[in-house]
RNA sequence: GCCGGCAUAGCUCAGUUGGCUAGAGCAGCUGAUUUGUAAUCAGCAGGCCCGGGGUUCAAAUCCUCGUGCCGGCACCA
């Protein structure tokens, strides 16, 4: 009954709410109370301006800055005295169910800047928000006692806030500026029906379950300790087997590609990291020490090594491009608040390259790189898109400079058709950047790789290379990461497959569960046999029962499971579980072991 | 770094207004059982209650300072 009822008005791409229509006479399409991204704007707005309301009643002294809608829900940034924790949540919910019970008109009123500004004198926050509007007239919205500076739209009516959840609280600065003073926020999410709400839940739910913190701990791939020290991940047997598993493949796929591996230290001396710019423009990221009189920088990046090791030899066109590649361990200091799992760490590995090239090669190097990144997302089912960043507030160079590899970025791109967005002001310090961002089996988007363009280090550390004419020549740098960092990559995966690994990254491929005692030998057999062919097995042969095994070895997700009895050993054999499907089905060892190869062998950079 | 929350056994969690020897399930160990496809039974062991300082006759519980973690903000692979 209610998705007929209209709540907004939509004209051209502005929707205008219905007591905005009214005054101004606007006619459009109607919006009605449903479940499209119109509506909900409407919905959510009003939603966050109840929740408003409800805080009010609660805290009278609270004051308001803003309350949009966002891609999940809507939020409301607020001040009150009290502290207010997530256990107050419940209690807002409660009084913003009760506040909707009394089917408010919310009221659209229309008045002089000068009136608005007086009506909010001693209301810093809303002083705050209108300095950021020029209109002369602004509109404030009224619903019972409640009233707020707001442009809209919203609901008719509060009796339309049903099905909401508040999901969030959590401090946010004041115009999202550091400098600035902190209020509270607190997230929510509305629907137009409850069974929206509901499969919302249970979506977060999911996502919890795939939460890489947590599958990482019960599946034993990597630990964090306190005593260790935050930030510094330890990579467990099942979790190195996994990595190894990707630094191999990965391994291969760059020497196909006419990388070199190289392997730069892990600390150099700060002179340099003050030649290349990184102390001034990174230093507060990087950690130092001093080695007698001499002060150190651990890196936090790749370049500087792989820059000494293009300097170790005179170089000719004819060599060029040359590629180095290494899994360069980095430190960097991140602030502890921006720590998470192995999503962001203090140390990690990435899968850092430089190609040192002529400017003719730019472009064909570029793409080069994107088709090796295109043909990796894929064998993992990830899908993908790129976002250009160009010159920082922070950074070396003349804008000529930047301007150039700018350009050439993008007529890498525009020419061979790849789409992209543009992030100003997001590249690195000495060049920009197109970042590549994956998107996860459940819709997250997550930053990996990323392909860098740099005239400047190569100019600061008066690189050539001997031209056709026998001239000196500056070569360019190009800095790519394709997974990004293993740890990172490895938390995506995890999360991606829900810990169900492929078999081709898989920590072990296949669970080996003997009946009994007699069957020992032959599981033994099988394991050795499986690790000279590549194939990582684990044998479950405690004292448990069969099924126990069984279903311990299925709760470990590992791909493949195979039980041995008398018949299998009899008869060379294997029965195979199909974990999903749980169907079995027998078959000689030999096939098994070939089946097993065919399947990690079709994946490929 | 900022705001708010949390920290009890290897893991997941109980533990009342401060009050006896801090509990459970799983995992671990020992024994019995030797199993044909998702939890066999019994017993045992396991704790500086995150760390330092304080309040109190008495602290896992209250206060305080650290450390770490969680949710966001800000910052970024």
């Amino acid at each position: 009954m209610l998705e007929n009822i209209a709540i907004a008005i939509k004209k051209g791409e502005q929707i205008y709410d219905l007591q905005t229509a009214h005054a101004l006479g606007i006619e459009g399409e109607s919006v009605h109370y449903d479940n499209s991204p119109d509506a909900l704007e409407v919905i959510r707005h009003s939603t966050a301006h109840l929740m408003a309301q409800a805080i009010k009643k609660l805290y009278p002294e609270a004051k308001f800055f803003v309350g949009p809608t966002v891609k999940e829900g809507f939020y409301y940034d607020f001040k009150v005295e009290h502290e207010i924790g997530e256990g107050d949540l419940k209690r807002i919910e409660k009084t913003m169910l009760e506040l909707a019970k009394n089917k408010d008109e919310i009221v659209r009123i229309e008045l002089p800047r000068k009136e608005v500004e007086a009506k909010f004198a001693g209301d810093h926050l809303k002083q705050a928000v209108m300095s950021r509007i020029v209109d002369e007239k602004l509109t404030v919205y009224k619903q019972g006692e409640f009233e707020d500076l707001c442009r809209g739209p919203h609901l008719p009516n509060t009796k339309f806030v049903r099905f909401f959840k508040l999901t969030k609280i959590a401090g946010a600065y004041l115009g999202g500026d550091s400098n600035n003073e902190m209020l509270t926020r607190i997230y929510g999410i509305a629907f137009a029906d409850k069974e929206s709400l509901v499969n919302y839940i249970t979506m977060m739910e999911e996502a919890e379950k795939r939460d890489h913190r947590k599958l990482g701990n019960e599946l034993k791939l990597f630990t964090f300790r306190e005593e260790v020290g935050a930030g510094f991940p330890i990579w467990l047997p099942a979790g190195a087997r996994l990595r190894s598993r990707l630094e191999q493949l990965l391994y291969k796929a760059h020497r196909k590609r006419g990388y070199e591996p190289v392997r730069g230290p892990e600390m150099l001396r700060s002179d340099l990291w003050k030649v290349s710019g990184h102390y001034q423009n990174y230093g507060e990221n990087m950690y130092f020490t001093h080695i007698d009189e001499l002060e150190f920088g651990v890196k936090p990046m790749n370049c500087v090594g792989h820059i000494k090791m293009y300097e170790e030899d005179l170089r000719s066109y004819r060599d060029l491009p040359i590629k180095y590649f290494e899994y360069g361990v980095v430190h960097r200091h991140e602030m502890t608040g921006a720590l998470h799992g192995l999503f962001r760490v203090r140390e990690f590995t990435q899968d850092d390259a430089h190609i040192f090239c002529t400017a003719d090669q730019i472009e064909s190097q570029v793409m080069e790189v994107m088709d090796f990144v295109d043909r990796i997302m894929k064998s993992f089912g990830f899908q993908y898109n790129m976002m250009l960043s160009t010159r920082p507030e922070k950074a070396v160079g003349e804008d000529a400079v930047w301007e150039k590899a700018t350009t050439a970025l993008r007529n890498a791109m525009e020419r061979n058709g790849l789409v992209y967005k543009v992030d100003e002001g997001g590249g690195a310090f000495y060049g920009p950047k197109i970042d590549i961002k994956i998107t996860d089996a459940i819709g997250r988007e997550w930053q990996c790789g990323t392909v860098q363009l740099d005239f400047n280090l190569p100019e600061r550390f008066a690189l050539e290379y001997t031209g056709e004419e026998n001239n000196k020549i500056q070569p360019v740098m190009i800095h790519r990461a394709i997974l990004g960092s293993f740890e990172r990559f490895i938390g995506i995966l995890t999360e991606h497959y829900a810990g169900e690994f492929p078999l081709f990254v898989a920590p072990t491929q296949v669970a080996i569960v003997p009946i009994a005692e007699s069957h020992h030998a032959y599981a033994k057999a099988i394991a050795a046999r499986c690790i000279d062919e590549g194939i990582d097995t684990e044998i479950y042969a405690k004292n448990d029962s069969l099924n126990k095994r069984i279903r311990t070895a299925e709760k470990s997700k590992v791909p493949m499971l195979i039980v041995l009895g008398d018949e299998e050993v009899a008869n060379n054999s294997v029965a195979v579980r199909d974990r999903r499907e749980r169907t079995q089905y027998n078959m000689s060892l030999d096939a098994f072991i070939t089946l097993i190869k065919e399947k990690m062998s079709e994946i490929h950079f």
